[in-house]
DNA sequence: AGCACA
């Protein structure tokens, strides 16, 4: 009745072992994609409100709002620490109501390229490229950009990665000052509130339905390399499990495959996983 | 958001 229609291709939900997005991704990086490529917003939004939708997920390093200039498309990037918090944040958020009076939902998918911009102190925490007053296509409001800003530390921070952009002159501001809003969050921009990223080899899985048995957690989790053993607990409500591998690695790859995919057992949405606090104990 | 077992 009620469920989420996931039709992303990045990830296959209980399906077969097949290391993906590894090595060898389009556009020939050094590694995973950790940047979210955000559309579907309102073509008001202000980067403030990108920064507050991603804050609070863990590993989120920063994020930047694009007028692409066609149109009053505005899109946004936000980039993680690594590959699997990106993720998370993706399966979070996609599809939320951003805006309730319109109903528009936020379409995310992960960015063809990772931003290449370079956190460093005394960068804000978002970004804003306008790329509006391109042509004389289409001038709604031409006197938000009027800041020439060179930036002069940062002029390479462009964007490869969207699904429909190709342009290039854009100009990069720093975020304090988000223009006319101006309310700046009074919190270390260097300080992530982080839920949970240290490594470990048990993985914490919450959002199981509440039918979920060990013998399904086992099915899902046995294809992986390093999978041990999987204890359900909890069951009344909402129950959790914790999954250990005999490596870190190895939870890390089955958490990031199966992030977000949902049990036969599931009712709620996709299984949500992070890496456990503490190793499960010697048996 | 929710992290036990000894």
């Amino acid at each position: 009745m009620s469920h989420q229609p996931y039709d992303h291709p990045y990830y296959l939900a209980v399906a077969p072992p097949m290391p993906d997005y590894g090595a060898g991704f389009a556009g020939g990086e050094k590694g995973l994609i950790n940047t979210l490529f955000v559309s579907g917003l309102p073509d008001d939004v202000k980067a403030r409100e990108i920064h507050n939708l991603f804050r609070r997920r863990p590993g989120f390093d920063s994020c930047q709002l694009k007028y692409t200039g066609r149109g009053n498309q505005v899109v946004a990037f936000a980039t993680f620490f690594n590959h699997q918090s990106a993720i998370a944040a993706l399966h979070a958020l996609n599809g939320v109501k951003f805006d309730p009076q319109t109903g528009s939902t936020l379409h995310i998918e992960l960015a063809r390229s990772n931003s290449r911009r370079k956190r460093k102190p005394g960068s804000g925490p978002y970004v804003v490229i306008d790329n509006r007053s391109n042509e004389a296509s289409n001038a709604q409001e031409p006197s938000s950009n009027d800041d020439g800003d060179s930036e002069s530390e940062d002029p390479s921070e462009d964007d490869n990665h969207e699904s429909g952009n190709e342009d290039d002159s854009e100009t990069a501001k720093s975020g304090e000052t988000t223009g006319a809003d101006g309310t700046a969050e009074a919190e270390n921009p260097e300080k992530p509130v982080d839920g949970n990223v240290n490594p470990c080899s048990t993985l914490f899985i919450a959002n199981l339905g509440p039918n979920c048995t060990e013998e399904e957690l086992t099915q899902a989790l046995s294809k992986y390399a390093g999978f041990k053993m999987v204890k359900l607990r909890g069951r009344s409500g909402m129950p959790v499990a914790f999954a250990d591998f005999e490596e870190i690695e190895q939870a890390g790859k089955a958490m990031e495959e199966l992030q977000g995919s949902q049990l036969a057992s599931s009712d709620r949405g996709g299984m949500n996983i992070e890496y456990a606090r503490s190793k499960m104990r010697k048996h």
